[in-house]
DNA sequence: ACAATGAACGTTAGCGTTAACGTAATAACG
DNA sequence: CGTTATTACGTTAACGCTAACGTTCATTGT
């Protein structure tokens, strides 16, 4: 039934003949561009409409040497932050008149590899990279490409482009520095069960690094292998708890910190009397609580607009910074005591 | 500094010229058709690597006429929905060799003609969309177009090509009849704020259906217009509870439902002694919360696997089934009675 | 020994569009 | 009124690649 549908593909060419005028005018009708009157201009269009003519995008992008697609590379589509990145700049792009190709690598630095390539080869007019946890021969390619490069999310002064990210490593130190004034002296992090996760490392070595500085406590570090945030959250607290008796817990994000208060709650455990939770980027569920969560807001919205703007400057040639910090701000909440208790 | 990177693009030809065979050999030996010996073959593979050649995709697909592109137009990245369905889809599609371009349509038809319009012009080997409501044009667009035409997430007898999906009446239905079964008399359901989502309006109308045939009481519902969906669950939830009081709150999914519980929570309100709630998706969340959450098991992955697995089928010219229902799964949980308590 | 076969390569002619230039007709100007 | 701009088109030659044939040369069978 209906096996194949027929595809009377209509080009430029039969346009042109209906409307009896040349292929260029019609090109340059539905293009918009000048040299054709306002007259014939109306016509075209309303035949090109009537005949339901598509442009052939990859014969325009041959022609020019060059298309409106911009790739976008992200880990993953779980989790809020990454959509929420993504959605600042797709807006961006859209009104710039760009469309944007998004691909995911599921952390694996090979993935990303090998979507460049097969990105590179459609002459994208831009591409972006989260991260700065490349293979070599990605930066390769990205250096000798015709094209700018954004690194979105983390923070670098060397970038292979440009770059727009928040410091993760003072992250870590924030929540340090914050647990420290408050007298917690027995911290642990959990981190997120996939591979190559930058982040999760540099907030943790942030983590440590204040509490090696202030005291002889090491960070205890869960990374257990659930299926999402939420397990994983509950099941590294869950281990933790099980063995040296962390009087703060510091998770990835909002999302396993909820986990970890469930794990407490499970545990009869009281929040924050008998131990403190803190998240990261003050995700949606956090508006809910009745107990408001310490955690630290990212603007990654913000962010990915910032991105795209200065990427899109930089298509256009503008001269733009080449590196931008986005602000972090810490969030003190009722997940952890209010006042300090020192020893 | 830096400016413009230099765009030394190496094309066919120059692999050639290097190698000393025609433009044909390095075609042959990339795309790995036959035609080359194999000797020749390594040569010429070896020469490109180091040329770093990457070939010309628009060049590519205006010669053969298509391309490995896969269009997927979904509603939002907000919320595991859509991811879930994304991800089974996309790993099916990458190991038969297909990209695809992914575009959020943010709930508006006209985004969806838009974006149709855009890819369209890209040759793309086939398309999908999300449900069912779609503008005229795009119907038609795509009903003339010569690709095939996935439909996902909802069900109907009369896809425009081919359809997966679940039957959201039908789930309105179920949870009614649970509901109902277990003796609650006034329910109430809390939607999206968002635009035209369908599947919302059908759930609440299969809800309906049940009350309606079995009482007299009419459904209530709240449409609060929030940030998120645990925002919206709450709220909705306010707004409810401050009004008829419910026995029973349906909402459209799991986020939802925790925003709700939250309220309940707020309001001194225990579940289910004092009020029934049931989601929706059998969401990542559920798997921590204390309570198991009454809820309808969505298999999206599997959805997701099944619609492209159909797609390539029909790509390849194979005899597939037009429409798919794929089941849906009560899951009574403890956030509703558990026993039927008849007035 | 000699046509017939086939593997390994090369040549030619597009794919649908646009940049760059060419041309005709009209308007502007001293 | 003749020259020069200006506007509105049309013509030609790419863009980088591949399908469809050609060509060459070593095998093979009889």
């Amino acid at each position: 039934m209906n096996m194949s549908k027929k595809g009377a593909t209509v080009k430029i060419e039969d346009v042109a003949a209906r409307a009896n005028v040349s292929i260029m005018s019609v090109s340059r009708a539905i293009r918009g561009v000048e040299g054709v009157s306002e007259k014939t201009r109306a016509k075209i269009l309303k035949i090109a409409r009537q005949m339901k003519y598509v442009p052939n995008s990859n014969a325009r992008s041959l022609a020019v040497a060059n298309s409106n697609l911009i790739g976008i590379s992200l880990p993953t589509f779980a989790g809020e932050v990454f959509g929420d990145i993504l959605s600042g700049m797709r807006r961006t792009f859209d009104l710039a008149g760009y469309s944007s190709v998004i691909d995911t690598t599921e952390y694996s630095p090979e993935a990303e590899l090998n979507w460049v390539r097969r990105l590179l080869s459609w002459q994208p007019a831009a591409i972006i990279l989260t991260g700065l946890d490349h293979k070599p021969e990605t930066i390769d390619l990205l250096e000798t490409a015709p094209i700018p490069v954004l690194e979105i999310w983390e923070h670098t002064d060397h970038p292979i482009d440009i770059c727009v990210g928040v410091d993760h490593h003072k992250a870590g130190q924030m929540i340090g520095q914050h647990a420290l004034d408050l007298g917690y002296r027995q911290p642990a992090f959990v981190s997120a069960p996939r591979g190559h996760d930058t982040r999760a490392d540099a907030r943790l070595a942030g983590l440590r690094d204040v509490f090696s500085r202030a005291t002889s406590t090491a960070v205890l570090s869960a990374r257990p292998a659930s299926g999402n945030s939420f397990a994983t959250g509950f099941e590294g607290t869950a281990a933790l708890l099980d063995g040296d008796a962390p009087d703060i817990i510091c998770y990835l994000n909002d999302h396993m910190a909820f986990g970890g208060l469930m794990c407490c709650q499970a545990r009869g455990l009281s929040v924050p009397q008998d131990i403190g939770i803190a998240g990261f980027n003050e995700l949606d569920l956090a508006s809910v609580l009745p107990k408001k969560l310490t955690t630290i807001r990212t603007l990654r919205r913000q962010m990915g607009v910032t991105g795209a703007t200065h990427l899109l400057a930089r298509i256009n040639g503008a001269q733009v910074e080449r590196t931008k910090l986005q602000p972090l701000e810490m969030i003190p909440g009722e997940t952890t005591r209010t006042q300090s208790r020192l020893p």
